[in-house]
DNA sequence: CTCCTATATAGTAGCTACTCCTATCTGTCA
DNA sequence: TGACAGATAGGAGTAGCTACTATATAGGAG
């Protein structure tokens, strides 16, 4: 088995749909179509996309629907938990739809943003006094550096 | 001992300044009063400044310095491996000067940024398949949740 | 099914955090 | 100590949000 994370079924996006819905009512926030559409474009995705990127993708469909829009709803899905904002050092916020335990490595060259998953990442111990003095909300392994194909001098293009 | 970074004595403080001016020479970097200015406040305070954070300290002293040299110095720093950019999810760009291995906590409700130190995060493993297929330049366990000052619903107003 | 209302959305304006540009200045080397 | 590559100040420009307001709609009550 690969350390690299893999798609989901089609059962399984069901299972998210159907649970991002029930977390919405138990939330009390309305089951909007721009809603919807959105955390399934997130959870449809690998790349890690900005508000700007779900956007673009969107617009075709959703001829409509404002930028505005898709940034007050990632960060509404982050509130309940349906999203993650990506850790990072600089550049636009960057989501995910948050599912199983993965760590992510981000190339800064390309902004590539590459989930990968190493069991003993998931449940590192924290120390002490930090669990003791803190409430612990989220910890992650982050990774940065350069990735396979910039290492080759590809050019890969990912933000316009 | 605590698991909490502490202070640097005045002699590290100048050894630092020391290797700084040796590594700006070694990149073909001049040393500019402005230059040193910028690393020294870094160098001096816990509280992982923004751009914006370090151009307010230092306007007083240095009147005529404009924020968008505090802008290019900073990144000029990271390049040089002089500063790092503090891992995070959104917001201005936390800068820190790099010093011993430690880990950063961020408080997701007044913003501050804790340095702790917890020796097994120091050399984590990376999985076989990533370091092998991406260069890794850089490896931090990075922690988020609400701080102690937060928790008992005290107002810690860091940004103005 | 229909109405009602609290909530959400679209569009726009405003703001924050950079980033770029150009004229001027200055460390550093010869 | 002069020359100049490289750096800075100041201002203009841009990306990425964030706030505001009028309109629209999800979802419960009747």
């Amino acid at each position: 088995m690969s350390y690299f994370a893999n798609k989901m079924s089609p059962a399984e996006f069901d299972a998210k749909i159907h649970w991002f819905v029930g977390r919405c009512r138990e939330a009390g926030l309305r089951v909007t179509p721009q809603r919807l559409a959105i955390y399934k474009e997130l959870l449809g995705t690998d790349e890690h996309p900005s508000a700007e990127m779900l956007y673009e993708k969107l617009k075709p469909a959703w001829p409509t629907l404002s930028l505005d829009t898709v940034n007050r709803t990632v960060l509404t899905l982050t509130e309940i938990g349906a999203a993650f904002i990506v850790e990072g050092s600089g550049g636009a916020r960057r989501f995910d739809a948050g599912l199983e335990h993965h760590q992510h490595f981000k190339c800064v060259k390309c902004e590539r943003i590459i989930d990968f998953h190493h069991e003993p990442f998931d449940n590192i111990e924290l120390p002490p006094d930090v669990a003791g003095k803190f409430t612990v909300l989220r910890k992650t392994v982050y990774l940065e550096g350069i990735c396979d194909l910039c290492k080759q001098g590809m050019k890969v293009v990912q933000r316009s």
